[in-house]
This record gives C-alpha cells, structure tokens and sequence, in this order.
DNA sequence: TGAGTGGACTAATGCGCTTGAGTACCTAGA
DNA sequence: TCTAGGTACTCAAGCGCATTAGTCCACTCA
C-alpha cells in the first residue's frame, strides 16, 4: 500500500470524453491527430485536455502496443572510476536534448561490468521498460551486440567501429586511428621519437584500434621505441605509469594519455621527478575538458564535441525507433590543439635533474 | 510502425498458465506470493516462470495499481557546469546502488533551469512514470516543495534543510554549518584573520548556509575581513575571482572553495600571481576528489561520502514508497581534511612577489 | 445424510489507452 | 426512391497484470 495524501487526481481520456461530450474513441482520435473527427471537435477536445492537464499515461499506451516511450543508457564501470571524467555527463546532456525533444525518457543505470549489464538489458526487454538502447564503451569481443541483436533491442553503439556482422545495429563513431595518426605524426614532425602512450582499459574498442594505430605509425616510421600501457583511467595508474617510465634508461620524451585526468595525474608525478614539462617531456591528453586549462602548463588535448557526440547517436536512436534503417555515422575527427604542454623533443638523451630520485 | 526484426516474442503470464496447465489467477497468486494456491502449484508455476524467462511487465502492473518502479532525478545545471565536478555520478552510484537492489529504474534527466525542472515533474506525473523523485539542488524560496506536495508525488531532498513547512517530504543532509564553522575556526587557530569564500551558486541552500555561517563565526571572532563572493562554479569564475581578491590591497591569507574545480583553478590564478600555496595563502577545498590529489600542493579539502549519500537519499526514498513516514536523516558532517595547500598565516602582510603583477 | 467449512482454483472485471468494426446521418448520382 | 459512398462518430475488444467474487471439491460434524 503506498504512500498516498490524497493529492490530485490525474485526468484520463474518460474525463476528457466526459467533459466534451464525445466517446473516448473521438478523444483518441482528436488527440493523436487521426482522421475520423471534424476540426470542431478535434479542437474542442484538444482544448478541453489541455484545461485538464491531460498527458497520456505511458503505461497504457505502452500495454496498447505503442512503445514505452523510453530509452536506456548503462555503463559499466566501477564507481570510482566513472566519477572523475567528464566525459559521460557531457554525453548525457547531449543525448538529453535530442530525447526531450520527443518526450523520451531516459533510464540510466551503472553497473559493475559487462555481464552485469547484459542483465540489465534482459530485465529491461522482458519487463518492457525501453524502446530501446545506446551501448558505450564497446569492447573486442563485445557479448552485447549479439545479446541486443537476440532480443531485438534497437540499439546504436556509441563509439564503436562499423562492424557488418551486426547490421540491426547503428554506430556512432569517430575516428580514433586518425587522431592518433595525427598526433604521432605531430610528435614526429617535433623531434620525438620515444613515445609512451598510456591507455585506458584494455578490453575497449577504443583503446585497441588506438594501440594498433599507434603501433603501425611507429612501424611506417622506423620508430622501435613506441609503446602503450594499459591502465584503469585512473589517476593513481596514469601516475604509476609515468613514474615507471619515466625512471628508465631511455626515458620516452612524449607521453599521450587516455584521458585528462590521467594526464594531469601524469604531469605532476613527471614535475616530482624533475621532469619539465614540456621541456623534458611533452603531454598530450586525449580528452579535452576544462582541467586541460585549469594546470599550468596548460595541456595540450586531442579535442571533440562530447555533448554533439551524444546529440548524434540519440538521433541515430530515434530514426532507428521511427523504424528507419540501421546507419554508420561518423562525427568529426578529434582535433589536437596544441597548448602548452607540448613542445620540440631534446636532442640529448634527457636526464632527470632536481629533487626526485627515480627508483 | 517501430522497427521490428522479428525478435524472441515476450513470455507474458498466460504463457506461464498454460504451461503450467492453470488459470492466469493461479499464476498471479503463485508469482506474487499470495494464499490461494498449494505448494506443489506454486513451485511449479515459479519453475515455468523462469524457465520461459517472464518478468512482469511494468506497464501492465502499472496498469492495474502498482506504482511505475521508477522513481525520477532530474538535475537543472547548464551542461558545461555539470560535467566538470564529479559529485553527480558519485551521488548516482549510490542511489543506484539501493535501487538496483529493489528493481527500481532511474529515470534521469538534465534541463536548463528550476521551472524546467518543474515541468519535467507535471509530466512524470501526469505521464504516470515515476513512483517518486530525488530533488537535489534544494535552493532558498524553492518552488519544487510545494508543486510535489501538490502532486502527492513522494520526494526526498538531498542535501536540503529540513523545513517543517514540508512534512510530506523527507530530507537527507550535512550539516554544511558546522562543517563550515570548523573550518573557521581550523583557519582562525592557523592565524588566518582574511578569509574569502568562493562560494557557488547563490540561489542554493547550502550556498546561503555556508555564507551565513561564515559570517556568524567570523563575528563572533571579531573578524571583519572575512567574506564569500558567490559564482556560478565553473572554473572560470574561480580563477577570475580568485585573481581579483589576491590583487586587494590587504588580500586574503585563506580561500575556502565551494568545489575542487575551482580549489584547483584557485591554487592555479595564485600560483601565476605568484603567491605560493602554503606560504602566502591557504586553500581549502569544499569538495574532496581525486583532482585534489593529483596536483601539487595536494589540497586539504573537506570530505564526506558522496557515494554513502546517494545511497541514504534512495534508501529513504524506497521507504517513503513503502509508505513509511517522510523523515530527516542526517550523514555525518564533512571532515577537514589537511594536505599541502593549507598553514600558518603569515604575520607580516603577504605582498605578491615574482613574475605576475596584479592588474 | 445433509449442512457447513475451508482449501485450491477459475471467471470476470478493471486499469487507460488504441483500434478495427460497426452505426447513424448526409449528399450525390441513377 | 433507392443505393453508393462519405464523414463523424460510437462500440467493443484487447494489451498484461492484479484482484474480487465466485465455483468446485473434499472433508468434518451433527
């Protein structure tokens, strides 16, 4: 028995007829725009609604064969680690404005991982509650799309790479391996020619097309000294990471990060150990937020559209939900704006100087 | 006409019933726990359920009386304010945490502003779609008390004070008072006798709460250098104020920062000015996060547990659905927390020395 | 033997909405 | 005058579930 104090009652069609004096079916009619009602009354009715507050309740139109009038988002990724990037808000607000265009809701869940997820997705086809879903953070070997595709889930990935086996779904995607085709290409173009990249988490899409890319710029190069570490995005590994590798013989003398805050993790562990930035050693992070600009040196970022990001695939989401076909949409290539934190490699093989003793 | 591929066609409860070889009745009291039915029926009725995989579908419970399973949030910040501070998700961890756990869903949205907000609780309502809803961001002379009230639509504020003209709602707060007042008084002992408060959004209730309580403790020490000068917390405005302020002719020895954004984006404006943190000007951050580690000085900042929060607004929430009584929890108060960037004042008046000259 | 009792189950209704199948009325054409 | 063809509606069924009011069948007790 729930809570009740006997607030308003909300209307239904049945007080709208009432009031009207028309049968509920003329409601419908009028309401929803379909021929069967002269413009008087469609107007009447319309009017009347309005006066009443009316909306129709999801619930019913939903057990009447409309849709429910939602769409879900989950992410799985531990707490903590979702919290400190900006990336997901900024995505959300973009979604938003495209889904409160059409009255569509969003229902948003986080969870711990994948299989997880995978539940979620179940629970939300069997019980009803979504049109439909936009999947993040598609992995190597991903169970999602086979899942989606099993349940008849419209769903477009966001982030992922066009991928023909799964037709029914669409994807949103940019283009990874060019960005980093161009920062590798800048660093070169600077001097480096060591080059740390630290990564995000290694079952990530993403983070594999960025390794390869990086991997076969290097190769085309001559480059031997090239890598990429993985890490949780965390600001604790993106500074681990940088101490280690900064400690060796040969240390690298450009790092590019998975994200900002791993960048700016990274500057200070490299500041600790005597590293100038971007004297000794040049940073590039691959998210461009507000923190880029917040530290001294300002970091130089690889810079996109979040909130346009997340615009697109909720667009892509409702055409799919009008039941239009299943696309591949690309948005713009990230753009590396050089700021401060980037600079000309040191001919010299550099050495750290002041306080840190690299261990 | 939605798109359909045709998909696994959803098992509803008459499936389950003739499977089973009994009526739909049987099936409902079976599944929901109620007399009328023998054990054997009953196991075997649940043994058919999950074999075929049904889960009840919410619009159709809806439908007949239940509430929706879905309780709403919805957040009224401008998009580029949301993604920077890291307390949304953090709050959303945990709420999420307690309505996984009941099957509850989070309808989730972002809009522009308060009246926006109130719109999107007339729809939810009216539409039907929520059980109840979190309202964070409780603001002084709130419209959103009196329009939940007045929709009977059950509610907990996070972060609120309690206010008794509103017995319907329940409150989760801190007492950003004390916490406030410690602070001060942490500052006064350092001998600190300049303070500014660069607080955040003036609408909020909390905002006016630490302003107010700053003032009292610092009248009550006979302080008169002591103010806050409210933004809207972005990073911009932390640093232009920031600049202004240590630019007075007798600037302030502590900043105390309503979030870490703008901690950092201070520490970072008075850096290029060329105070140093400790020495020439304290800074403490309202907000603890894994930014404050991860510049050097490290920032004393005050903490609580945002995740724990989260949990104890859902937790209310769900026994607000229960039909329990509206309460008022209090979390603990948050802690100061001392790192680098706070120290004894400096006796002598503090002059800016090096490379930026105050304009 | 018949009335009474309670346990196990079925039938029927309603929630608010959509929709296909009518129905009543009007006009035009043969 | 009768029919054909609209138009503007109304009726009734059904979506998946909960729930109230039965129904049927032992079984007990007088």
């Amino acid at each position: 028995m729930p809570a009740k104090r006997s607030p308003a009652r909300r209307p239904t069609m049945k007080d709208i007829a009432r009031r009207a004096g028309v049968s509920e079916s003329a409601v419908s009619f009028a309401l929803n725009g379909r021929p069967g009602v002269s413009e008087v009354t469609r107007d009447r009715v319309r009017r009347v609604a309005e006066q009443l507050g009316w909306r129709p309740s999801t619930a019913a139109r939903q057990l009447s064969g409309e849709g429910a009038a939602t769409v879900g988002l989950v992410v799985a990724r531990p707490a903590d680690t979702l919290g400190v990037d900006s990336f997901f808000l900024q995505l959300i607000s973009g979604i938003q404005e495209v889904l409160a265009e059409r009255h569509l809701g969003l229902l948003f869940q986080v969870v711990e991982d994948v299989d997880a997820e995978c539940g979620v997705y179940r629970r939300w086809w069997a019980e009803h509650r979504v049109d439909g879903v936009m999947v993040v953070d598609p992995r190597t070997d991903d169970p999602r799309p086979d899942l989606l595709d099993e349940l008849g889930l419209p769903a477009v990935v966001i982030g992922g790479v066009p991928d023909a086996r799964h037709p029914g779904l669409s994807t949103v995607w940019a283009d990874d391996a060019g960005a980093m085709a161009a920062v590798v290409g800048q660093l070169y173009a600077l001097g480096h020619r060591r080059i740390v990249h630290i990564a995000g988490l290694p079952g990530l899409a993403h983070t594999e097309r960025r390794i390869r890319t990086l991997r076969t710029e290097a190769e085309r190069r001559g480059l031997c000294e090239v890598r990429s570490v993985t890490t949780d995005y965390s600001d604790a590994e993106g500074a681990a990471v940088t101490r280690r590798v900064l400690a060796e013989d040969a240390p690298p003398t450009a790092l590019v990060y998975d994200n900002d805050v791993m960048a700016l993790a990274g500057v200070t562990a490299a500041a600790e150990l005597g590293f100038a930035v971007p004297a000794d050693v040049s940073v590039i992070s691959w998210e461009d937020s507000a923190l880029c600009r917040m530290v001294k040196p300002w970091l130089s970022a690889l810079s996109r559209d979040t909130v346009g990001f997340g615009r697109k695939a909720a667009e892509e989401l409702t055409a799919l939900l009008d039941g239009g076909p299943a696309r591949t949409v690309q948005v713009p290539v990230p753009r590396l704006i050089e700021r401060e934190s980037t600079g000309a490699a040191l001919d010299s093989q550099p050495r750290p100087r002041g306080s840190g003793s690299a261990g």
